[in-house]
DNA sequence: TAGATTGTTAATCGATTAACAATC
DNA sequence: TAGATTGTTAATCGATTAACAATC
């Protein structure tokens, strides 16, 4: 078990950072390379050299040698000792529509160790079926089960219009993390983590780009 | 139309708060308010008022009044019209898998001018295909298809070792911007507009956050 | 009038970047 | 040695927040 600074408190902007490190670091592996410079990552992120540097400096104790560069091996060991991927999270989902179904089926997120256990919908033609092998529940189940699994984190996968009720249960069974994709600012108390997917707020951002981008071609 | 400050740079943390005043005013509407204090909006949303108010003030010439606040529809107006919600922007998806097909039958994007008008995948049992009426072609019809109709904007829904392949195919083909929903960085020319949808990202801060949440329980 | 609200100017805060010495 | 790279301290930059006068 490597100490590291992991008490000391890490912006989220660096933190989101960390799992495009990982990417890089693992795909350099693959490539049969054991030294991972800064520099060179840095430029192929289109991340500050200065900034990557800094960022692996506040994560991991293991301090990278000039002309080689970083250990491979260890900031992987390290980014994930960080990040939690290999300490398992459970997690439960509400809303078993399209966007509940392609998370419940996304291998991905096992990188990270999360870990979905259980599903729930309203309808009722779902119950009893399984979608990727995880098994999807009424509404009236979701507190019996949260509390029996201890279950902390929540994925709500709802429309608006019911997001607020779905992440209100969820509170009341025990969650203390909320990652939620419907397009609502959810009123929650402040010890709950949430985390929310805005989509619109993106593709605000790069609409409006898009717009300047085309502007500067005139 | 309305002039505003639309050449003006507005950052990005500005316009991505954009999308959650345009919710909220048209909550309020719906329940018959007709006008919005800034001071009411931000703590509903948990931001800060001076935020709220200046973001406004970037986007809109609308002032508010002292006491009565901002006229509701006056506000809807002017973050449609900076935001371009009226303004339909065309675009082709590229990845026909469970988040794309998700996306491709969203209908909220509508809300905000995006307009996806043809999909794209390599499997050929998906050729000839509608999904939310909108058709499947096989890759070799992209470059053809988005010059004949001028599409600016693609979105990336393909693993993450296909992204970069269809990237350049898209850029080769005038595309100016793309939404990324690969997990992977993607290697561009600057005058290119991109957004990185990073899911591993977003848990990677939700994870730390719950687990300060939870060291705090103790 | 009193009180709620706006809008501007200044202060603070935090993140990014620059400069540069240290190291292999 | 020369050169690439790291890591630290200082400077810059931009976004957020505070203070407060103006307004209805």
């Amino acid at each position: 078990m490597i100490e590291c600074k992991e008490d000391a408190i890490t912006s989220k902007t660096t933190i989101s950072r960390l799992p495009k490190y990982l990417r890089y670091v693992k795909q350099m592996i693959e490539r049969g390379e054991e030294n991972i410079s800064s520099t060179k990552m840095a430029e192929a992120l289109c991340l500050n050299a200065i900034q990557v540097r800094k960022d692996l400096a506040l994560i991991s104790p293991v301090s990278g040698r000039p002309k080689l560069g970083f250990s491979a091996q260890e900031l992987v060991v390290a980014l994930e000792e960080f990040l939690g991927c290999n300490n398992v999270k459970d997690a439960l989902l509400v809303g078993v529509g399209g966007l509940g179904r392609t998370l419940l089926s996304y291998e991905g997120f096992k990188n990270y160790g999360l870990n979905i256990v259980a599903a729930f919908d309203i309808k009722s033609e779902l119950m009893n079926k399984k979608i990727n092998d995880i098994n999807i529940f009424p509404m009236s189940k979701l507190s019996d089960i949260a509390e029996r699994l201890s279950i902390k984190m929540g994925i709500i996968t709802v429309p608006a219009s019911t997001a607020q009720a779905v992440a209100d249960k969820m509170v009341e069974s025990g969650i203390m993390a909320i990652w939620n994709f419907a397009p609502t600012h959810l009123k929650l108390p402040d010890n709950i983590a949430v985390k929310n997917e805005d989509l619109a707020a993106s593709l605000a951002v790069l609409s409006r780009e898009l717009k300047d981008a085309l502007n500067r071609q005139l």
